[in-house]
DNA sequence: TCCGGGAAGTTGTACGTATAACGTGACGGT
DNA sequence: ACCGTCACGTTATACGTACAACTTCCCGGA
């Protein structure tokens, strides 16, 4: 009981009566015909004695595999980052494989490098968000790599998870269309990657061909207080004043909903507001906002599956998973 | 350019001329007096031309330490704990360090156990906002422990991180006071963490004495929706109505603030509201949320600094962090 | 001349695991 | 009686690293 070393698979051996070989066998599940069941019996009860737990940098050594995935996120802070973190790290779980995190806006490449110094032997990586330039010499420096929500790659790139961003955007734009909204003006993040570019060019799409439509744009970075200064420019710029802003984000919607109430609008009688990603602020603001949900937590797993695949030599055929709108309270017809 | 398999030190030490033992010592930075500065910049070119990285596993193995810490959280999607991971890992990472995470409400133990499927091997445990029991066997399980926002422990205790959480309701509890409010209800967790049990007491021992105070109480689950159903219970309860909720949460404060509009109360001229934790979501609603600003970064980068003191024999002095109030929109004189 | 001793490396080994290659009886068919 | 076969294990080895122990060479003092 004081013993405080770990047991390795030679004590389990020893205390089974049987060599360390028979106790890797056994324990690693590929035993049939090779030991008996009485034999394997006694090994596994010898193992719960002693409570053993093989040792994983062994393990890692010997397979020249780690069973660990690196999953590379913009922020972690971000809900919806996190959400794909829990997703992958379930599905990963569930597998006998670990995730660990590297939250990092610039990619990873030879400047933000997470094999050296922030350590981790790696199997594989999963980069969401990111900018194809981000992970220079990943996919090609011979790791394998998947990528999320940077939108359908090359057949012969690394395979990819997408939402169907753009589907997302057309349902947000019949809405308020339906709702007689024809003064738009979108507040679009003014992040490079693929998912926000694929939303600015849909917006300008569904909007080019409709007869009496004046489609605006204010660009912002990805955070409450820039949203709000973008949409007091959008509210006082010269011009009929917009009756609803299409939003990039949940948190770009929280910014405008305060730009509103500064001004003296109401939302959404005055104005119409709409936002992307239904993270939990959707539902902490007042009115809440019409959204488009998405569903992160598969996203992540996804991701980790199409790496498992990646790993076992399958085939993995790209991936694009369906996004819904959530009409709330804070979208309206217009005055 | 086409060896696909990753140079091992001997790799280096062959293109440097020298042995492997060699190249260990050098870009182990243990070699003054042992090597010769001409064969040590032999050694660190070799290894720059092979882009030799050490084999993490195998360094594991010899050293029988994996330089990687545990941060078990309760749930990563809440933006405190993401901040906590932020600082933890910033240290780690300045120390060689990774950090790997574990999500889960019910902390590791028995039933739920990282280290089996979840992998890691691990040097050392981070644990925040867990209850005492949910880490069972680990802190006497041989395994180094730091206790995050778990309260002061015993002095032959885990080492201990906490915030002066007691000290920010006070301010609170004053800055209320000091606006003329006297009838509060406080809108509290129904989670038993020490966070939350210190933030109750310190609210009922800060109004005990005054004159004129009336408080009530109302317990929630930690979401919005679950905070404006115990908002609207506060504030149609009989007898007069809370000029204030004292709200354990952000988030709470929001569900509060939901509840306070849909009754046609005014906020903050009807109905004062306070937060704390001072995430985003405060500068998200509108009002903006006063509220208690709480260094959640730096309670993950003291608790990785405690650990690695842990873990090199270091003593380890007890640590709180102050925490500071933010007076913002949602608090106002007492109608 | 001989020896002590330090500088500069090298040789050898162990960490714990997975698995290839190799026994070793027992049994059965001819 | 002898050999092949099968069931059941065991022995030996390699993964890549860090470091203890050992060698070699050279220089200075007695």
């Amino acid at each position: 009981m004081a013993e405080s070393a770990r047991p390795t698979s030679r004590d389990v051996a020893r205390q089974a009566g049987v060599s360390q070989a028979t106790v890797s066998l056994v324990l690693g599940g590929k035993w049939r015909g090779r030991v008996s069941e009485r034999t394997a019996e006694a090994v596994r009860q010898a193992a719960g004695e002693l409570d053993y737990r093989p040792n994983l940098a062994a393990r890692s050594l010997r397979l020249g595999r780690t069973r660990t995935a690196l999953l590379v996120v913009p922020a972690l802070t971000h809900e919806y980052f996190a959400r794909v973190y829990a997703g992958a790290a379930r599905v990963a779980e569930e597998n006998g494989f670990g995730v660990v995190l590297y939250p990092s806006p610039e990619g990873i490449g030879p400047a933000r490098d997470p094999f050296g110094s922030a350590r981790a032997a790696i199997d594989g990586v999963i980069a969401s968000s990111m900018a194809a330039d981000a992970l220079a010499g990943i996919g090609d420096g011979g790791l394998p790599l998947v990528m999320l929500d940077s939108g359908p790659g090359a057949p012969d790139g690394p395979p990819t998870v997408d939402l169907a961003v753009a589907d997302g955007i057309r349902q947000v734009v019949r809405h308020l269309l339906g709702l007689g909204h024809r003064t738009i003006t979108h507040i679009a993040s003014d992040v490079d990657t693929w998912t926000f570019r694929i939303r600015a060019q849909t917006v300008r799409e569904e909007l080019a061909g409709v007869p009496g439509v004046l489609l605006r744009t204010e660009r912002c970075a990805l955070d409450v207080e820039p949203a709000r200064q973008a949409a007091v420019r959008a509210l006082s710029a010269p011009g009929p004043r917009p009756t609803a802003l299409l939003c990039d984000g949940d948190v770009l919607a929280a910014g405008a909903c305060k730009a509103a109430r500064a001004l003296g609008l109401a939302v959404p009688h005055e104005l119409s507001v709409s936002g992307f990603d239904d993270l939990s602020l959707a539902l902490a603001v007042d009115p809440e906002l019409t959204s488009v949900r998405l569903p992160a937590e598969e996203v992540g797993a996804q991701g980790m599956r199409a790496l498992l695949a990646l790993l076992s030599g399958r085939p993995v055929p790209p991936c694009e998973l369906p996004v819904t709108l959530v009409a709330r309270g804070s979208t309206a017809p217009a005055p």
